[in-house]
DNA sequence: AGAAGATACTTGACTAATCAACTAATGATC
DNA sequence: GATCATTAGTTGATTAGTCAAGTATCTTCT
């Protein structure tokens, strides 16, 4: 019964339509977590997308990964991956090397320095995550994540549809 | 059932703690969104920040806004919002006037061909947001928006208490 | 009234993100 | 096996975001 993001945002007229509300608070709750967890990763020097980077390369392993193949995995997809890496590279947080069978490919690794800050992050990173949802109950987790893995599932491919129209 | 992010991301390991997963799954799949509705906006010559500024100010009316007073209520909050008006004026989206009753003040309002753009726009977001949204039923959506502004209340709360412990 | 503190921006210097070419390597086809 | 298309990544130019420090104005408190 309460439309928190109106009052929030001081909008003066309600949402024309319930999916904008929900669209707006989506987008905003976002943000506000992604600034909570910030203050936990950036007083490490590096900021939250390198820090997705280096999660991806660990789990990764020795192999690493090509260059691509991180961009496509990273939580908020950003088209300039290879400066990205390039300052995690100055940072000496991950090597490259060019892949021998496909020169076209670099692969990346994570060294040790960028494991051992990953290591520093990982109690304060789930503290962090428990912390900002611990209002919900379990089942709630459950269903917040359930609601959003659908939303996420369909829009994305609402999205790939319109941007390549066959 | 379905850990959906994990796949997403082709992680090998599950996530330690369920909160992790959802505040993973709430970034990317505000990601998504964000995107999605980037392309009907972008198109129109104006970033995402700049449209949900001039939205603000035609919520705001013939009085206009402080300039700060807009970055408030900003669905992403961004210290650059000076900047960010500038290049609305530039565009003659928005004018600005000093107040005369506290000289420190300066109102934004936003102009007609302003106005306009917004028009332009108002149908194709409603569309997006709905489309985008559209998987859910009338419950879950309301469930979601729900969940969402628990989540985001408590976690701004933590932010701030985080940010100045007294 | 004058000083101290708070507000409301603004600016400068720096870092990061975006988009559109561009190169190099590979694969597919005739 | 030359040609065309595709893939993988890089680079350049431009725009945008961030943080710290600065300026002008107002408020409060002697």
């Amino acid at each position: 019964m309460s439309p928190t993001i109106i009052r929030e945002l001081k909008q003066k007229k309600p949402f024309p339509s319930k999916a904008e509300e929900a669209a707006v608070t989506l987008l905003r709750t976002a943000d506000v977590i992604r600034r909570f967890i910030g203050t936990v990763i950036e007083p490490h020097g590096i900021t939250s997308q390198q820090y997705n980077v280096l999660r991806i390369l660990r789990g990764a392993g020795e192999r690493g990964l090509p260059t691509l193949e991180i961009a496509e995995r990273m939580i908020e997809s950003t088209p300039g991956i290879t400066r990205l890496i390039d300052r995690l590279e100055t940072k000496k947080l991950v090597s490259r090397e060019r892949c021998l069978t496909d020169r076209r490919q670099v692969f990346c690794r994570i060294t040790a320095p960028g494991l051992a800050l990953l290591s520093a992050l990982d109690a304060p990173m789930v503290e962090a995550a428990d912390t900002a949802l611990s209002v919900l109950k379990k089942t709630e987790l459950a269903s917040l994540i359930d609601l959003l893995d659908r939303t996420r599932a369909h829009s994305n491919q609402q999205f790939i549809e319109r941007r390549s129209p066959q």
